[in-house]
RNA sequence: GGGCCUGUAGCUCAGUUGGUUAGAGCAGUCCGCUCAUAACGGAUUGGUCGCUGGUUCAAGUCCGGCCAGGCCUACCA
């Protein structure tokens, strides 16, 4: 079977800091969609890592006394170990500090040269040294009488200039114009394109991607020239490459997965990724990928998250506390595609406890128990199927992959999820309308093939679910005595399903209510 | 200042190219059920679709203005 190929990748995360509730959240986003697709006949591959160069990360670790190295590899792999935390199927975990890597970079600066469109100059601009950053002309406050600039921070800005290497950007801006308008899908959602469209219609500047190294030594060396490494976006942004083989253009894998289908990030670097990084493809003529996914983010209690308010969320703590596909739930059904979300403690119990413990979780442990104790601890035999049980069925087989299909090639998981538990009121609907509980005395053959008719149910809805509660839908299909080669979505269907007959063991619930006192935790 | 987005029931969201009495889930209320994780089902309360003009036979859906909230406006990533 021919298998589609699929790449897609989540941001780099910059070891600067550690892992919180944001990278949690778009890992598990990416997470999500690769698994889907892997389960929907595509051949996927998942790239994930960590950005490890720069001047933040040079100046942390110096304050920590270790090397830039040292430090990187401490954060990094915290970053590593949240891959492993939250269940993320990733097939590669890249680092930029990685040799093929700095090999990959040195290949695509490359290839700009060679294209014409790197040349040295002179970076200068007003700098503020207390701020570690540069203003513009029209950010700065000029003190009348010392003719002195002041940042919007009152801190003093010198005027300084650099050696360094730079891109010929403000060339592509008509290019790049004319390519969002001839790939209306690569910026999404809409108003992040709207927003870049509207910034590059005031024209590029060139952009400097290089630092002299009496600066900025902690980086990758720019080719044929020892006095400078290479600014971080250049570098950064060429993981995507290094993940599937590049500067290797010949390789399998590179091959198979290049153009990249998605490259998923907040919004916060949009910028970074929809225009810098199609103009350094289009410069080195390599394609382009298919779409820039641009998350919001995630506010805690209604306010942003950050280190003086003090509600910065790790994901350790939120797995600890409400279990990991509970969280990975409540991530893709509480967030809508695009926008910023919002993060509550009873909002969390509210929706684990409604749509989990009360809904699936209740609906397979109550139709498994009557199959447990009441048809000899195997799956039943069934009769004829009546309208209600073919309508049910059938809903089932096809409409719901159907529609979340569609739904996701749009990136809405929580449309998806939506369409998905519409299924499980349906199922629960159904228990009530058939009452087996009823049946087992008046009538024992149809209540078998009722309970028949939920375990097929529940089995395609276990299968569907799979990419957001991928434990839970394991220990579903488990218990449904479903073999590991028959989970695929193309499983959901009347030709896969359940086999009477099948022994069961004793139940036990997936999805524990979470009580009060957890809460407040 | 310029640009973009959002504003639909208490809460979170759906509402295709404008077309019958505006939907879902959760929460609330009432009734039912007892297989199940005191879970489930049915019914029901609740909205002048931010405000205001206009286009149209017809607007949550198009256009103008206003109000509120948010975001972007280049080298920290």
């Amino acid at each position: 079977m021919n298998k589609t190929p699929f790449y897609i990748t989540t941001a780099i995360s910059y070891v600067n800091g550690v892992p919180h509730l944001g990278h949690a959240y778009e890992i598990i986003l990416t997470d999500v969609m690769a698994r889907f697709k892997r389960l929907d006949n595509h051949d996927v591959y998942f790239l994930t890592g960590t950005d490890e160069h720069g001047e933040k990360v040079a100046k942390t670790a110096e304050k920590n006394g270790v090397t830039p190295k040292e430090f990187a590899d401490k954060n990094a792999a915290t970053f590593i170990k949240m891959t492993e935390t939250l269940n993320i199927s990733n097939d590669d975990f890249i680092r930029t500090t990685q040799p093929h890597h700095h090999l990959a970079a040195q290949a695509m600066w490359e290839k700009l040269h060679a294209n014409g469109d790197i040349y040295l100059g002179k970076y200068e601009g007003w700098y503020s040294v207390r701020e570690e950053a540069y203003f513009t002309e029209d950010e700065l406050i000029t003190v009348p009488e010392t003719k002195e600039r002041i940042t919007p921070n009152g801190t003093e800005a010198v005027w300084v200039e650099e050696e360094s290497y730079f891109f010929k950007l403000s060339k592509y801006t008509d290019i790049l114009l004319k390519f969002y308008e001839n790939n209306p899908d690569f910026i999404q959602p809409s108003t992040r394109r709207n927003e870049i469209i509207s910034f590059v219609k005031q024209g590029l500047k060139d952009l400097s991607i290089s630092r002299h190294k009496d600066r900025l030594s902690w980086g990758i060396p720019v080719p044929n020239d020892e006095n400078h490494v290479m600014y971080v976006w250049l570098d950064a942004l060429t993981n995507y490459l290094t993940g599937i083989g590049f500067p290797d253009e010949a390789s399998e894998t590179y091959k198979k997965y290049w153009p990249a289908n998605y490259h998923v990030i907040g919004k916060d670097i949009t910028r970074f990724h929809a225009i810098y990084w199609p103009a350094f493809l289009l410069a080195a003529q390599i394609e382009t990928p298919k779409t820039i996914w641009a998350h919001g983010f995630i506010n805690v209690h209604g306010q942003k998250m950050s280190k003086s308010i003090g509600n910065v969320l790790s994901p350790d703590g939120l797995v600890e506390t409400y279990g990991l596909d509970q969280i990975r739930y409540f991530l893709m059904r509480e967030i809508p595609h695009g926008q910023d979300g919002n993060f509550g403690h009873e909002q969390a119990i509210n929706r684990i406890n409604a749509d989990l413990a009360n809904g699936l979780g209740n609906l397979a442990q109550r139709t498994l128990s009557m199959i447990y104790k009441n048809c000899d601890q195997q799956i039943p035999d069934h009769g004829d199927f009546t309208e209600s049980d073919k309508a049910l069925l059938d809903n089932v087989y096809t409409l719901m992959l159907k529609n979340v299909r569609i739904v996701m090639n749009d990136f809405k998981v929580h449309r998806a999820l939506e369409e998905i538990w519409r299924v499980v009121g349906d199922a629960n609907a159904y228990i009530d309308e058939q009452a087996p509980w009823a049946l087992r005395k008046q009538n024992p053959e149809r209540m078998k093939t009722v309970l028949y008719v939920l375990s097929d149910v529940i089995r395609c809805l276990a299968i569907i679910i799979q990419p957001v509660v991928p434990q839970s839908a394991q220990s579903m299909l488990d218990q449904l005595k479903i073999s590991a080669d028959e989970r695929d979505f193309a499983m959901i269907s009347s030709d896969y399903a359940m086999k009477p007959g099948t022994d069961i063991d004793k139940p036990q619930g997936v999805f524990p209510r979470l009580t009060v006192e957890e809460a407040a935790a």
